[in-house]
DNA sequence: CACAAGACTGTAAAGCTTTACAGTTTGAGC
DNA sequence: GCTCAAACTGTAAAGCTTTACAGTCTTGTG
């Protein structure tokens, strides 16, 4: 194996230089580093990022923790924050919890005291206290994606709103019976985007003074399986069937689509549907939604993460808590038009 | 810090006894044990892993390689990996390839000589010689998965196989005009899949001494868009729509029933659709297919490489290549069924 | 009871880099 | 030509663990 020693020896210089001219830091004269560059190159060497990491405290890795990591959501979320770090010259070691809560406690211990990482970017995970302490007493920087963080830095949509404003969007084509497929307890991740996006929804109605119906509410699981099944339950009955459907996952909006269509529907002369998320398939099924751009919300908070790594202020390393909210953008496609049935 | 010198001095023992007894290598006396493990508990005390590669030159932390992240049969697949490697003890540092060509010199660079990982996964990459030359070279041992690696070890599906039993389903069906939608060149990953699935195709046809025609065959890019479109051009024409048509891909089969639903056609009795993959919306569609078990085959691909570098066997640790089908599973569902229409 | 073998434990080296500190060279200004 | 600061370079320590080796204790056996 050759190492900073060998280079050190061909360069004619010794591994002090060797390593200032690589990591380009402090003076080193033209002829020195010329010299270094050559030899490491011809040497193909590398350093070792174990040596460098117990020399320097820095692990060049940020750890990123997902319930889950093949879901739509979660999957592109991580593409974002891959791609992000790569470009920063950071790794990304990925731990899922989907083992339970032994693999957890284990996964947080290995993460926070094997130094493994300089920083943590959960996706939709609600940190305990006691983890959050520790990853602060660590000062290791943490950014949570996908709802609010208490005591850390979060980046999340404001899903109250989105709710709103899917709901807005109908009523404004004239919409008066308005159901919506939300998420079901089950399906809750650690926040509460379920519960915040049907209370959305009610808001929107309340304001503009319009009726709701128990009959317009259905739950179901945020898969398309789940989504076809609600609809079709609620838009069956021809004396509650609403007019306009708002469904709190796209994947519940494709099945809604395809019971709509099932049962007769035209999309969107008979029933209007409206998404929430940015699904890729959206664009196939026409679907209106709210884009909530998760590749995008990986990049930034990977960015955010290392912003604070390298700002060189010790002061940053200490998490506070500051939510920043991501912005909303409505699509509107082919699967929401003006009420034309009575 | 906490580090090994203070779990001895607490313990009253030598640093080289705290790390036996933790890592339950050799003798240590049962009172010995007792004491050391009470002070790292007290402590929380946690080796520090850059210490632990450093000393041992193992890193307990496996790099997987995929072309993209996102993708279903990807995300799938890491899914399975994670969680096979949790379960024994090693971590994953993800790289994605998305990047571009330095970037993946760059990838392979940090991989190898860095000493961050004891082993490669790759999914769907073919690697240069030189990339193999060098993982060899270094010991690091190495398993593809999603096609036959030249000089390695790999776990693959028959794709020519799968493509040929597919379409034997649909003869066995009674069909005897059978159209595909076959992958295009431009969404080739670095193996054939699209090819070697068409070849299974063709053969098939041969085998069973029937006719093909080129109308009864298109291209489109695996996504659902894509097999939406072609499925809807082959199958628009009466004078030469296929009774029954086999899509590369479940995604395309998702889009294909949809045209041909479109169009008028009722699935399966006026066509029959067969996909490839096991996509887990197959279930909602009723779209039969070929699973191949991504998450297994991720799982299987993690457990062969920690076996080759826990074999304790430095034999292992070379590269030899070694090619494992992966058994296909034919999954009927209801969008095939026997040849009605004539 | 003596002794050998095995179990246990401690010391110290090795693994590879970064970087503080101290020492040397260079060049500008007078 | 001299002085001083700045630029450059080298030595050696620090970072934290594992483990070879050597030494000590135990225990079973003849």
């Amino acid at each position: 194996m050759v190492g900073i020693i060998e280079v050190a020896q061909r360069a004619g210089v010794s591994t002090a230089t060797v390593s200032r001219a690589l990591n380009g830091k402090s003076h080193v004269s033209a002829r020195a580093r010329e010299k270094v560059l050559k030899a490491a190159q011809e040497l193909g060497y590398v350093a070792s990022s174990s040596a460098y990491t117990l020399a320097t405290g820095r692990a060049k890795n940020i750890g990123v923790v997902m319930p889950f990591v093949s879901p739509w959501f979660f999957s592109t979320v991580l593409d974002g924050t891959v791609n992000a770090l790569i470009n920063r010259g950071y790794d990304v070691t990925l731990y899922s919890l989907s083992g339970g809560l032994s693999h957890r406690r284990r996964t947080f211990e290995d993460l926070v005291l094997r130094k493994r990482v300089d920083g943590v970017l959960t996706v939709a995970v609600k940190l305990t206290d006691s983890e959050l302490a520790n990853l602060t007493a660590l000062q290791k920087p943490i950014v949570g994606i996908g709802g609010p963080i208490p005591g850390a830095r979060s980046l999340s949509l404001d899903d109250e709103g989105a709710g709103r404003l899917a709901t807005q969007h109908l009523i404004s084509l004239g919409h008066t019976e308005i159901g919506m497929i939300a998420g079901n307890a089950a399906s809750e991740m650690d926040f509460h985007q379920p519960y915040l996006r049907r209370t959305g929804y009610h808001e929107a109605l309340l304001d503009a003074n319009l009726d709701f119906k128990p009959e317009w509410m259905a739950e179901a699981d945020f898969t398309v399986g789940g989504g076809y099944h609600a609809a079709k339950q609620m838009l069956g009955d021809p004396r509650s069937a609403p007019t306009a459907l708002f469904c709190a996952s796209d994947e519940m909006g494709f099945g809604a689509i395809q019971a709509a269509r099932d049962l007769g529907y035209r999309v969107p002369q008979d029933i209007s549907v409206i998404g929430m998320d940015g699904h890729e398939l959206g664009e196939f099924y026409g679907l209106s939604t709210i884009n909530q751009q998760p590749k995008e919300q990986g990049a930034k908070g990977a960015n955010m993460l290392v912003d604070i790594l390298e700002s060189g202020d010790p002061k940053q390393l200490v998490n506070v808590e500051q939510l920043t909210l991501w912005p909303m953008e409505l699509l509107v496609r082919s699967s929401t038009a003006r009420r034309s049935r009575d």
